[in-house]
DNA sequence: GGTTGTATATTTATCATATAAATAAGCATT
DNA sequence: AATGCTTATTTATATGATAAATATACAACC
């Protein structure tokens, strides 16, 4: 297996490599974790751009390393998954309804919280944004603007407006979850449209300053979501079953 | 400057001196990163050591590197602040009680939905380990165990019997800014005493599956403990004031 | 037998040096 | 003023060598 060096450099193209190899699972007691000369053979690459790249997955919770040991990966429980390569790895090619559940559940907790703060924040220039977000949204309605990406917008910019350094971190996340979400629930169709409204309740609350309106608000839109992924999930577990 | 090689290998202790460095905000325009060779002289290490640090630190969003521009450091958004590392580094070096705020608001976000999640669970093990952790805390009171290594076992116990992955990581996080933040609600006394039995609450609550009172007990514990570290940040700020 | 020490081999850690690639900045050309 | 070329600087990559750490096997000893 060779890394094709696809816009970024060689190290950060075996990084990817490397961390999708690992979240996915290929390796394991009957395959255990090569050694560094076995992985500069298998990639084609010199030593320091190997090593370097180890290093960044170590960083990441991924690796471990000792002389005379080797290289090995570090139980799951280790990685940090709220690092945003680590959870792309994991949905783009690990795909799994309880993730996303669990990440919904994250958001379940996290986004109605920073709706109540953006409320009772004082940035004009911040609540600004999720004004924006919310006009994108109406826009894209009428095929005006992208429906993901204004969605993504919104949510985004009312973590930011909390005013809190940890919420303004996940949107990155956010939106690498909701990219993959979309694809189930879009398959669900009716709901969309009256989500454009449940959204502005949201922006409406946070504009007025109604904190407690704001996040319940917020509640019942990520508690949709949930629902809806469960709902995927469920109907997944059918078709797995029929098989 | 030079990296004492404490416990850990070259590498680990010039990422540690150089994250604590960067997240102090020591680099700026008018000190800009030092290029490779430069950091090489500092830390009298040889490149390819200082370059798998750096790269570490690129992993956790800290720095990054282009030739001929050199390597520099992130706007403070992209850093990784739900990694461990750079979390621990900003409470020991860069002390804020903003921080300790922000990151009491997570936990008033997310730990109500743990222990919520957890009194749904039917896990026996993990449940018990919640036990465990309020048996040891009532082992504090009487001096027969560390007051704050049982407090973290108990909430770290809670957020694991969540069966979520994400919330699974977080009490590294939690451990970090609770040995900071007893710093100050310690000085506070006579609250502790009393934090146990409202402990105990939530622990009773998961352990009879009722969710609402759980998720409610979870809530009152962390809001007292935002508006202890609220208040103690008042007070500092009063301090400040009197110079 | 079991324990403890010792030698050895393996693997990462570190060092040193060289070349390649990328690109910012200055310069020349149009 | 815009464009293309040259150059210098910096990271990216490659290679080879030595050091340090340590699992393993074996030997010595009680």
């Amino acid at each position: 297996m060779s890394a094709q060096p696809r816009g970024q450099n060689l190290t950060h193209s075996i990084v990817q490599n490397l961390g999708v190899a690992i979240v996915t699972g290929i390796y394991s007691v009957k395959k255990p974790f090569p050694v560094e000369a076995q992985l500069c053979k298998q990639y084609g690459a010199s030593r320091s751009v190997l090593r370097e790249a180890v290093k960044m997955l170590t960083a990441k919770g991924l690796l471990g390393a000792r002389p005379r040991q080797g290289t090995w990966v570090q139980p799951e429980s280790n990685w940090n998954l709220l690092d945003p390569d680590v959870l792309r790895w994991l949905l783009e090619r690990k795909f799994s309804y309880s993730l996303l559940v669990e990440f919904a559940q994250i958001r379940l907790a996290v986004e109605p919280k920073a709706a109540a703060l953006a409320a009772a924040s004082r940035d004009a220039v911040k609540k600004a944004e999720i004004q924006k977000g919310i006009d994108r949204m109406i826009a894209a309605e009428q095929g005006d603007d992208d429906p993901l990406e204004s969605d993504i917008a919104f949510h985004a910019a009312i973590l930011r407006a909390s005013g809190n350094r940890f919420y303004a971190q996940l949107p990155e996340l956010i939106s690498t979850a909701l990219r993959f979400s979309i694809r189930m629930t879009n398959r669900q169709k009716g709901v969309r449209l009256a989500s454009v409204a449940d959204h502005e309740k949201v922006c409406t609350a946070i504009m007025a300053g109604d904190i407690a309106k704001a996040e319940a608000a917020m509640e019942f839109l990520i508690q949709e979501t949930l629902d809806l992924i469960k709902k995927a999930q469920a109907a997944g577990a059918l078709r797995e079953g029929r098989r």
